[in-house]
DNA sequence: CTACGATGTAAACATCGTCCACATACATTA
DNA sequence: TAATGTATGTGGACGATGTTTACATCGTAG
């Protein structure tokens, strides 16, 4: 068991840019190991620190949690938003709607596969997702709770969603991916193979689409 | 801040029943604040015995935690039996399909909300609730996963479900509910008043009953 | 009755979060 | 330029937690 520490003795009292590199050091354990495994003390190790460092920056460890947190939300946004610009608008926008609603569902279940402890992260303990703070957000500057309302509305303006439908369809909708999301994560689906994850989720978002109308 | 510990200065070397009192006061913990408040000393503690003794019965705190894990599942399990209980076979076969359907999932629900902590303790990491294991089951014999295959043989068999919709239907069922369950309890529908949330339950039977045809 | 295995105790260690007092460097200003 | 103040980092300490090692005590089987 060594010290995987490599800590470059800094020459200078003052570190630069300490706040940066805390939160650097504790996404990157967040994306290892998850919510709980983003320790303070480690984060000033890795940053060559002392570990009372920490508190010039964060109040304490709750707050250090909840800048890594808003990392990985944002994280989870770009990921939505990447799989949403693969969808360019088409003559029908009833078909452009569908996908982008698609590509919100498995951009979020990707990005749960592909970072899981990031996104257990994201969703750990009461996230204020709703509110637009910006730093939940990406490029777009919208947090993913946002991007969802927006294909939502897409589906609405293109009469693929009717009357009442619209109403609370961001819950409906994010509760079905998000659920799967979590049951492979941390449930007992844990062992499923990622194909059958993905070919799940498609089911859940035609599932989703019909359901709205 | 008083001890709220009263130990009762045990008179006997042996305590008699102490691997049951440690999983009694573990199991209050994770209903109380889930599964990071399960303190392996403070169960000793409430216990009136020194911390090393709990080593006797459990090989560390995680073992610990998941004895107290499938405590939760067991009561889940009974949450949902006791909904399903309250509807009884009608002369439709499909109607009293549908209310069993319906009685998974709001049961579920429920109990998610009434137990927060427990809930969110049953679900944290993996369990095992696929393996029949007796200990996640409650008076019925089996555990949340079985009885929602259950209705949903009761759906196939009276044609409510057809050919390839059985397939996998569980998990499309499960993570629509589960998804809801934990955008409440630690996401951002954390403000949602529960009135609202059982009416949006109800809209996600209704959808994952469609969908499944 | 004796010896052994199961159960509980005592003391100690490493780690973590956090507080207090102190040290150092940079910037502003007199 | 020199003094001073503020932001930043250090050192040491405390209490809490999980865990290990060695020891004590009881019930019981031979």
């Amino acid at each position: 068991m060594k010290k995987n520490v490599p800590i470059e003795k800094r020459t200078t009292f003052r570190h630069g840019d300490l706040r940066n590199a805390l939160l650097t050091a504790g996404l990157e354990m967040a994306r290892v190991g998850g919510p709980n495994a983003v320790i303070l003390r480690e984060t000033t190790r890795q940053a060559g620190v002392s570990p009372n460092a920490a508190y010039r920056h964060f109040a304490n460890q709750s707050a250090l949690l909840d800048a890594v947190r808003s990392a990985c939300i944002s994280q989870l946004a770009a990921a939505i938003e990447d799989e949403m610009k693969k969808c360019r608008p088409r003559r029908d926008p009833q078909v452009f709607a569908r996908k982008s609603l698609r590509a919100v569902g498995m951009g979020y279940l990707g990005f749960a596969m592909r970072e899981p402890g990031m996104f257990r992260t994201a969703f750990s303990v009461p996230p204020p997702i709703h509110s637009p703070d910006p730093a939940n957000t990406a490029s777009m500057g919208l947090n993913p709770f946002q991007l969802l309302s927006l294909v939502l509305d897409r589906m609405q303006e293109s009469g693929l969603i009717k009357g009442k439908g619209r109403e609370g369809a961001e819950y409906l909708a994010w509760s079905t991916v998000h659920g799967l999301a979590l049951l492979v994560l941390e449930g007992p689906l844990h062992a499923m193979p990622p194909q059958m994850v993905l070919a799940l989720g498609e089911r859940l978002v035609v599932m989703v689409e019909r359901g709205l109308s």
